[in-house]
DNA sequence: TTGAAAGCGCTAACAC
DNA sequence: GTGTTAGCGCTTTCAA
């Protein structure tokens, strides 16, 4: 078998209390000891069981991260920044795929709370009683990310969805267009809804009402925003201007009408949103709001680190983080 | 505390044992006790510690996986496919970011081992003889997807590197350019080497002699294929087809010439490698060679989880999965 | 500064 | 079918 503790320590003459100290780095070991102790470590290539530390401890040194689909551009960023600060801390990251699919979400929860992560980063759509429900089932600490709880029970790192919308629309309506369209992603959420939100207030602060077919329900992907420049050229006098969810729709936004020959942003402007790496890899780039998706993910893990660590009391439980705009080249 | 399988076992009036059989499935518990068992788990909601099952068991149900970098647009792809794979056998993942930094990958790998993770999927640039060596400080089974480990030691999943990149530039040659020019990631890896070796081959079967300064060492990066277009645009009387490492380059590549008013395909051709799904996100569309990103870390999971679940031994330990090219618009 | 010993919560023989 | 009993490899009092 594998080499354990007690083989150290018979080895060494010394208890396995002393390896354990040395292993941990306690202080309280003579250093004559530490180093005939350190040496036969090397000398069997002992390795320390992180699952028998884990049991005997009760920490893991693991925290959970359920996110949507590592495979978005976005996802993939807010995950780098939540192993870098992980690892930053010596924490290591259990990543697990929800499709934000309910069953699967509850699911991995409960998964990650078997597996006695110390802490749980959640990413996704739609938090419902029933999430909030499984989340308290363990006292393991819980933040969210780029993800919200309109309940406010649960700790989470957000931008302002709605004001950013709110802001992006009003420039579009600044440039000349009263009432852009707006392209929305068919999933429900709370983000959503914020985004929303904001483009309708911008909306109607220049506009008796609300134009219904102006708002474009599309999928999430890139082909989704393709075809909803079809609809869009379908309506005789369409407003020139679109504002879309994210940027990955708003790649296709601009493709769908340069494959049918129209010029962004001579002939109609394209607003995206995050801020991904896509938004420069187009051309025109893409002109869209900032979301600090590694800090999102880095600040959470920071806040959910040190919060379990130290044992201490957050002062702020639902942490806004800034965002900005970025004029780039699909906007006039 | 926590409710334990004790707890249950009291409160239910049976063993401990009898409570681990219900827990883990196993038939020879009579219905009735079953129920019983069933019923008292519900009531105090009792939830089985991972962690101690793993010390008992020897085995934690969790693979590693050691990834360069899970931003990346490639390998967040293939990432999901190992995850898909992992949780289809109720595997979780443990994930981590090497940045193909060598000390971080040797770290990352002694890491994995002392979570005690049943397997490990590890990716990466170079393959030395240090992380053999670091790989087989351990018993546990290791797959390299999308790597190559040149002395075959390690089992991998990959495809025919050399012989794709040989028909991507013969397909670039048969369009007329005789001397395509070649645009590589800096990086030392043996998959790099192979792409190259492949450029080669169909170079000199259709040239006298190789033209150095058509082989371009770029970053990685998106920006590095801006970058080179520079470089090329610097020849006089530079070569009208260009073939690149990556899809990510390669879309670099394309907005280079276009930001410089030279068209895509008609003036010059760009040919990628990956198909990443950032392949249909340009225009033109690229040409590229088709990895099954998903597949590979699928294929690997399953080689990998297969070998040791059943102790199977493994007809083929490289694994060469088909590739093939796609042809859009970015070549004529 | 060091050691002895009692768990951590579970699985896995083995016995009945 | 079910229970008893050792561990799994480590941390953590508590004493010395």
């Amino acid at each position: 078998m594998n080499v354990t503790i007690y083989d150290v320590a018979r080895e060494a003459n010394v208890s396995m209390a002393t390896v354990s100290r040395v292993v941990n780095a306690n202080p309280n070991v003579k250093p004559a000891t530490r180093k005939k102790v350190l040496n036969t470590i090397e000398r069997l290539g002992y390795r320390p069981n992180a699952v028998a530390r884990g049991l005997a401890s009760k920490k893991t040194t693991t925290v959970g991260v359920i996110i949507p689909d590592i495979s978005s551009i976005f996802f993939s960023e807010l995950a780098r920044g939540i192993d870098d600060i992980a690892t930053m801390y010596k924490y290591n990251i259990i990543l697990s795929n929800s499709d934000q699919n309910k069953e699967k979400e509850l699911r991995l929860i409960n998964t990650m709370f078997e597996k006695q992560v110390d802490g749980l980063i959640y990413m996704g759509a739609e938090i419902t009683e029933d999430h909030i429900h499984q989340l308290k089932t363990s006292p393991v600490p819980v933040a969210l990310a780029a993800t919200i709880d309109s309940s406010e029970t649960i700790p989470s790192v957000n931008i302002d969805y709605e004001q950013a919308a709110y802001e992006a629309t009003s420039l579009l309506i600044g440039n000349g267009t009263k009432h852009p369209i707006y392209i929305t992603a068919q999933e429900e959420s709370v983000v959503n809804t914020k985004k929303y939100d904001g483009y309708l207030k911008a909306i109607k602060e220049h506009n008796k009402e609300v134009q219904e077919e102006y708002i474009i329900t599309a999928g999430t992907s890139y082909q989704s925003g393709i075809d909803a420049v079809t609809e869009i050229l379908a309506m005789k006098n369409y407003p020139k201007a679109i504002f879309v969810a994210t940027d990955e729709m708003a790649l296709g936004v601009i493709h769908g009408f340069q494959d049918n020959g129209i010029k962004v942003p001579d002939e109609v402007e394209v607003f995206g949103f995050d801020n991904t790496r896509l938004a420069t890899m187009v051309r025109p780039t893409l002109t869209t709001v900032v979301q600090p998706m590694y800090d999102i993910g880095g600040a959470v893990a920071m806040r959910l680190l040190t919060k379990y660590m130290n044992k201490e009391t957050v002062e702020e439980q639902n942490v806004i983080l800034p965002h900005q705009i970025v004029e780039r080249n699909s906007t006039k």
